[in-house]
DNA sequence: CCTAAAGCCTGTAGTTACTACAGAGTCAAG
DNA sequence: CTTGACTCTGTAGTAACTACAGGCTTTAGG
């Protein structure tokens, strides 16, 4: 399978690929007599992996320990549930963030009224 | 008012408010006969203006328009209020982009019980 | 069989919003 | 008068890609 393929299959660009093999997350493809990368299907799961993994929010940091994690003979499934439970503070950390932002936006917005002060509320409380 | 007192009462790094100069959301400000930047005090409520909207999510981009707007004579208020709503919406997306993902993220921690397992379910499910 | 389009290659630069130097000049205190 | 803190410019690094440029190879149509 080449690397147009494998970006159809799996909805990832191209360059992206290319990136994630340059950057080591993806393992270097075989190449054919052209030069051109083949995958074979272990790879597709691997991209997968990475693709899924990235959706939910992990660096590549940690896709990269996950990764590490899971191509081992005995993968150990604690350090992953570790990697879960701090993966998932951190959401909820920015959960809690982005509750206050809409509060202060909110605040803010109910200052303007209809939007037709002459003097602007949310200026005036940015600046002073 | 040289840079690093500016730094001090703004709680902005140095490297940020010469940053900020150079692509142009501060003004240049005077420089002395030994080529110091010398603030005034409206500068410092310009860095403010800018601090408080960037912590309030705002790209650079909003706190250019946002700034443009601020420093007209007659402040446009109903710009500002659309720019506002606009982002608040954007907020709200994320909003539910997160408890997505932590639902998502909660469902995986589920599946790992203990984390005693011996084949880990995180993996299988990330892998397939 | 030939050509044109599509696909692939490498390498570099751009994006966002900063942060971190390196190397050099300047200023204030002891 | 020297040492340490401050300032200057300019460049490079960060995360996580995306977008070319310039040049091969493959494939489908006529």
């Amino acid at each position: 399978m080449r690397i147009g393929r494998l970006a159809a299959m799996t909805g990832c660009p191209v360059e992206t690929i290319r990136y994630y093999e340059k950057i080591g997350l993806l393992p270097h493809p075989m190449r054919g007599a052209n030069g051109y990368r083949e995958y074979e299907e272990s790879q597709q799961k691997w991209l997968q992996f990475i693709l899924r993994s990235r959706a939910l929010g992990f660096t590549q940091k940690e896709v990269r320990r996950l990764s590490d994690i899971a191509h081992q003979s005995q993968p150990a499934c604690g350090d992953v549930r570790d990697l879960l439970i701090e993966h998932i503070a951190d959401v909820e950390e920015k959960q809690v963030d982005l509750q206050r932002l809409h509060q202060s936006l909110e605040r803010l917005k109910a200052r303007c009224q209809d939007g037709t002060l002459n003097d602007c509320p949310v200026i005036d409380e940015l600046m002073n």
